[in-house]
DNA sequence: TAACTAAACCTGTATATACAGGTCAGGAGT
DNA sequence: ACTCCTGACCTGTATATACAGGTTTAGTTA
């Protein structure tokens, strides 16, 4: 029929209204059977056109009551983590990977935290990675892995492989959780970065679950001056 | 009937074979009739299950070929930049916030960029706002606005509405963009957040769009250590 | 052998219908 | 004046049905 899904129409329908101020925050939107009287659609593609703005963010629902602007479209604005080595080559860059440090060691005591160990005899599997973009360091990862769930970490030729490509390859992921913080350089890593030391580095502190227990803690340092995180939200 | 709707139970069908990993990435999920065929649900039902696992990144569906658990679940993980006066109030903590400059002024050329000014004669209004959470500074927001946006900016008590409550209230939001990076402070910020000068700051800018044009951008500098951003990624 | 075709799948969209349950206003009864 | 009930309207879920169009395989034809 028309270039765009009816569904998609009636989005536009709202949003256009939304972005042009004619409907404010807070604002009651049209119920579904009005749509069906205005619009000429059924109240099923209605409704999935309401519905998928609601998970977008921009309306919020109340069964009984009606269908409104959403109070703070601008109260939780997603940013992007995204996966180092992808991206460099999406820039169409080199990437290159440098294993500083590949070893099974026992965890000082705030990573092993993360593992939900105390004080621990228990060895981790320990890895420092350096990431180049055009030969230039762009990130260290710095991580600890549990042996349970990837045994053959130390086996692993990281200049082919990423950790986290091998980890995802040996055990379902099942929740993330990300920190981002600015820091100042520690010796090493203004090293492995090829900066002053002290310099700003922004810290991703990336913790993995798989089938319940902790699979991977890593630190990834980036260069201040040479990394960003971008988002972008829209309507 | 049941606790949870059936197309909830179909999805919990699903993720619950990702999360054990008998479903691995890359593999063939049930078709929409098998799924009819094997758990005695509509078509429609089993539609709606899976469609909503794409838009949250767990699927990826191909007409005509099938519906495949998502090659890279951790390829893009979300952050979340909240409200900084809401976030303090949401922690039980007091939120303070002290106007330092509010202004109309020449912006830099970099600012200019921003607004896609050249080395322009247009003032635009400037506000620089310190936020406290019980008393400790954690957030300098420097931000230059479009006075043809907001032309009551420089009338507004950034006491009571923080500039974003303002803008929210004159202008629909269309588009919002955000940077993060990692910073050394400069001697201006690393006094209003009674830190060490070049000590590290986290900082975000914000760039927003109404109708078209740029409304305002802002620099947020948060003291490196006592500020981060967080996310979660669930399945 | 190579090219075309038909069948059997698949997802994507759109509709009509049905029932459940939340919310509110107004009227009936005490 | 107050309580209770009912009816109108709202969202939320679930189904059966229909057609469009993509992909693959098998079979047929030139």
């Amino acid at each position: 029929m028309s270039a765009q899904p009816l569904y998609e129409q009636v989005k536009s329908y709202v949003t256009d209204r939304i972005r042009s101020g004619a409907w404010r925050p807070g604002a009651r939107v049209l119920s579904e059977h009005e749509f069906v009287r205005e619009l000429g659609v059924s109240r099923m593609t209605a409704n999935r056109a309401l519905r998928e703005l609601v998970t977008a963010g921009v309306l919020s629902r109340v069964a009984g009551l009606g269908t409104f602007v959403a109070d703070l479209p601008a109260a939780a604005q997603p940013l992007e983590i995204r996966n180092v080595a992808a991206d460099i080559r999406d820039r169409g860059h080199v990437h290159r990977a440098v294993p500083v440090r590949v070893e099974a060691a026992l965890a000082p005591a705030e990573v092993a935290a993360h593992f939900g160990l105390g004080i621990s005899e228990l060895k981790l599997f320990h890895s420092i990675i350096v990431h180049f973009e055009n030969e230039r360091p762009l990130e260290v990862e710095d991580r600890w892995v549990n042996p349970t769930v990837a045994p053959n970490y130390l086996g692993v030729d990281f200049t082919r492989v990423t950790p986290h490509e091998h980890l995802m390859q040996v055990a379902p992921l099942e929740r993330v959780e990300h920190v981002v913080r600015a820091v100042a350089a520690d010796a090493d890593i203004a090293e492995w970065l090829d900066m002053a030391s002290t310099a700003p580095v922004l810290l991703i502190e990336r913790t993995t679950w798989t089938q319940g227990q902790p699979a991977s803690f890593a630190r990834l340092h980036h260069a201040g001056s040479r990394f960003e995180l971008r988002g972008v939200y829209d309507v």
